[in-house]
DNA sequence: ATTATCTATAGATCTATAGATAATGC
DNA sequence: ATTATCTATAGATCTATAGATAATGC
């Protein structure tokens, strides 16, 4: 049952890959390792060659989760003339809201970060900083301290607007949280 | 070991309180029916003569934390000369940051919220229907579509930064976060 | 007599480990 | 010979229930 080297790298990613989605669609604590192993055609016993523990998994897999958004944001940043207005237009979808597997992390799993082991925060705080730095460069602004804030607040409002449309139990409610975001962002 | 039908009602009621503030605390996932429970001083089994199920009580804790939060958002309004400032100011504070077990629910659950049952999830639309309501009778605009854009972008603001003030790993990019949130709901 | 609470436990699930198995890589 | 994966299981924990207990409320 040995598999080629490769192979089970292979293997180890996929188990990543299927973490940072199932995690994002149903938490940290909604899906087990025996589950997840399923998931990615695994069984059970086979997790603990590649991970340490269920949180070392998480670490990794909200890593990897973080970079596709930053690299999502750097690729949407350079196509559109107001760089700020088309990540905005790009982050508070009826789509992103309603497939947070493939989503930002921060919107899917915010307050569980916080609750969780010191890799998952410094994966997070990391981040933070690259989109921080990242947005800063995009935003209009007089002094870099005021870009800086503008860029942090643009993201926390991004971020604060998918949680509550996502939390909202009325489509047109809803709908008017992703709607008033985007206005706020490119006002 | 029966107790008056007062003092039923009041374990029922400290039943609730706790979890308020231990699910803020922990996650809904992260304690249990029985630790719930002696934390308010009763035993594990009494539990299902209060409610029917844990999520029976998630539901009420929630909708009890909510409806604290918007109580307090009212008086806080009704302090200052700038009711919005006002707010900011007293939402994205350190102290809030540090205490989620007494705080906002979206910040501490919002990302949990979503992935629970329906009646949860009426609770939070109701709240933040109230909540828009207000905050929108309390910031300047042209016309009340206006009103209501800022005050649903305001409040996604503030649970956004107070999310990302909690999951990041240091101290002054933290501070950093609450500051910007700051200034940008008081320019 | 009713009922709020207690003790005890069923049944499910979860993380992690031990040891067997079989294919790779030297 | 090494090792990636598998089967099986230990040990802990979690929700929910059953039945006993003892104090309230008629």
């Amino acid at each position: 049952m040995k598999v080629s080297r490769e192979q089970a790298a292979e293997n180890r990613d996929r188990i990543v890959e299927t973490a940072a989605q199932l995690f994002r669609e149903r938490g940290f604590e909604g899906i087990g390792v025996a589950d997840l192993m399923k998931e990615a055609g695994l069984t059970h016993g086979g997790f603990y060659g590649h991970f340490s523990s269920k949180e070392d998994l998480i670490a990794e897999a909200s890593a990897r989760a973080l970079m596709r958004s930053l690299a999502l944001f750097t690729s949407v940043a350079e196509r559109g003339a107001d760089p700020l207005s088309a990540i905005a237009s790009a982050y508070l979808t009826s789509r992103h809201r309603d497939n947070p597997g493939e989503g930002c992390l921060l919107a899917a799993l915010g307050s569980d970060v916080s609750r969780h082991g010191p890799t998952v925060r410094r994966a997070v705080t990391g981040h933070l900083r690259s989109a921080v730095d990242l947005l800063a460069g995009l935003v209009p602004g007089k002094s870099k301290a005021r870009r800086r804030q503008k860029a942090i607040s643009t993201y926390a409002t991004l971020v604060g607007a998918m949680v509550m449309a996502r939390a909202v139990d009325d489509r047109a409610l809803s709908q008017e949280i992703l709607d008033a975001g985007q206005a706020s962002v490119k006002a």
